[in-house]
DNA sequence: AGCTGATCATAC
DNA sequence: GTATGATCAGCT
């Protein structure tokens, strides 16, 4: 325990990623900030995604900003996500960018959808606002690729999203479009604007869009994992 | 209460 | 603006 250290190097194998996840359970964010020498904020209002970076620290993932997957050599990307006390997630799991021109041929198998959820190491941390911030605790790792159900599901949201994108509907698509897969801004604030297709083929300026993966999408995916794991 | 649309920090 | 990391918070 004494021992616990942040990896120097990104892991070699899936095992020892998982194996230094596995460490990281049941421990606060507190140990863990104060082992790695970081600062804790009050809250995450201003510092949304410092549990990503606390745990990439912790994960020897390159921290910083990169297009490529946390730990390319493995081919993992890794995503914390908030969950409440009956393990289940308190928000919804953003994805990438969705590209809103250039769209002519693109497909799932190829689309970055598909390449960033190929294979998933999900740490699940306490996430309710109740607790203080250095006493949410670190759950289980899950290391995950979607299986055939969950991949016919993501690509059939994605194909409908893209279509609509790619038919200058973009601007009428909410977040209640898609099953599992939903579309919202992913911006810096309103006034963000990004080129993107109009009705008539045209172009136009739009608020940048994210694909984002819904709760239920993710609960199912962290129940199913416990379930196997418990019983 | 939960969801959808909006937003925050930082690097380049 | 885009890309990284996400959560906030007003409204239904």
């Amino acid at each position: 325990m004494s021992s616990m250290t942040p990896l120097a190097h990104p892991p070699h194998s899936e095992a020892q990623l998982l194996a230094q996840a596995q460490q990281l359970a049941g421990r606060t964010l507190g140990e863990l900030a104060a082992m790695a020498g970081l600062p804790i904020p009050r809250d995450l209002k201003r510092d949304k995604g410092w549990i990503g970076v606390l745990l990439e620290v912790w994960l020897g993932a390159s921290a910083g900003s990169k297009p490529e997957q946390d730990f390319a050599a493995l081919g993992v990307e890794l995503k914390t996500i908030p969950i409440d006390g009956a393990g289940r997630p308190l928000e919804t799991t953003f994805v990438c960018v969705a590209p809103l021109t250039g769209n002519t041929g693109v497909s799932w198998e190829t689309s970055h959808v598909r390449h960033k959820l190929r294979r998933v190491l999900w740490i699940p941390v306490e996430g309710s606002r109740d607790i203080p911030l250095a006493q949410r605790h670190v759950g289980a790792p899950l290391l995950w690729s979607p299986n055939e159900d969950e991949e016919r599901q993501l690509r059939m949201d994605w194909e409908e999203l893209m279509d609509l994108i790619v038919l200058g509907e973009v601007e009428r698509v909410t977040a209640r479009h898609g099953e599992v897969l939903q579309l919202r801004p992913k911006a810096a604030n309103s006034k963000a604007l990004t080129e993107a297709v109009g009705a008539h083929g045209e172009p136009i300026l739009t608020l940048p869009r994210g694909f984002y993966l819904k709760k239920n999408f993710t609960a199912a995916l962290l129940a199913r994992h416990f379930f196997l794991k418990t019983y």
